[in-house]
DNA sequence: TGAAACAGGACTGATATAGTACTATTTAAC
DNA sequence: GTTAAATAGTACTATATCAGTCCTGTTTCA
């Protein structure tokens, strides 16, 4: 389904929530309530955010997490990436020597720009997008998508 | 890392394979060695490519697999929907009432557009554009996938 | 009738994900 | 200083998915 990972998911309604009250400080306890989720499973995400530099960490008491830069100039891909790594439809995408199948192909090349177009189509979507319902997407659209 | 599974890379090789003897059928032994992939796994995948109707079968002797359309008009997007399933990135953007948040949650109908537009950036690569190398992508583009 | 080849499904081991738990560290308030 | 609140880091386990294989049945041609 080349889905994107729970975690991935979760991450993103947790920088939605997170970015709309930017430059608040909020702890994890308390984005967890906001977003129904897990604290531990909370706290693990805004770890990997932290590291990402994604949001900035508060310890101690009165601590949390806040995010600095205006919801519409953090995209959708930079969380992904922040959660998942590199957006790359193969291992070779990444890198040479990575993709078992190296010797006896040479598609290396073209993922690498499939992954790209990939990674630009999300770049283009904001957390402020995100934030509100986008207009329905009609069924004739939908087809694209391969649904059945 | 947002990765295509490795069944689907294998899937790729084999029709860019197909797709190069257009019309010609092919033993499921034979596309194996060209591809340089194991029989039952080849044999898996072109299963799966049939009843996709991206080939064609022959039973019996002297039977194997045909692809009638030209590597043109096949597109990455289709290669993929028919191993994956339907490219969407997260449940709830193939259909209502399958993700878990979606009470909790209102970002479906974001992740709706962003499925299409993944799924339309595949859509217009075809076979043909993967059976040779394509440009090399520059360092300059790769950071857009958020490479290390 | 027999061999070549696909169809369908079932099974297993390996791998990745999701979720949790524990310990250490930092900070503010008292 | 002591305590409590909060994050940092890491390790662990259960589960689900994926990859790969195998078996049994069916079709087709020679
Ligand atoms: S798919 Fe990675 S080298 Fe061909
Ligand atoms: S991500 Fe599926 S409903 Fe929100």
């Amino acid at each position: 389904m080349l889905r994107i990972s729970k975690l991935t998911d979760y991450a993103i309604m947790v920088m939605v929530e997170l970015s709309q009250s930017r430059g608040e400080v909020i702890s994890a306890q308390a984005l967890a309530e906001r977003c129904g989720l897990e604290l531990p499973t909370v706290s693990k995400l805004l770890k990997l955010l932290t590291r990402s530099e994604l949001v900035q960490s508060f310890r101690g008491v009165n601590g949390g997490y806040r995010v600095n830069r205006p919801s519409a100039d953090i995209s959708v891909a930079e969380v992904i990436a922040a959660i998942e790594g590199p957006i790359a439809m193969t291992e070779c995408s990444v890198d040479t020597g990575l993709c078992q199948q190296e010797d006896n192909c040479n598609l290396r090349s073209n993922w690498q720009r499939i992954s790209l177009a990939v990674a630009e189509a999300m770049q283009q979507v904001t957390l402020a997008e995100m934030a509100r319902p986008a207009p329905a997407v009609t069924d004739s659209l939908k087809i694209a998508t391969f649904n059945a």
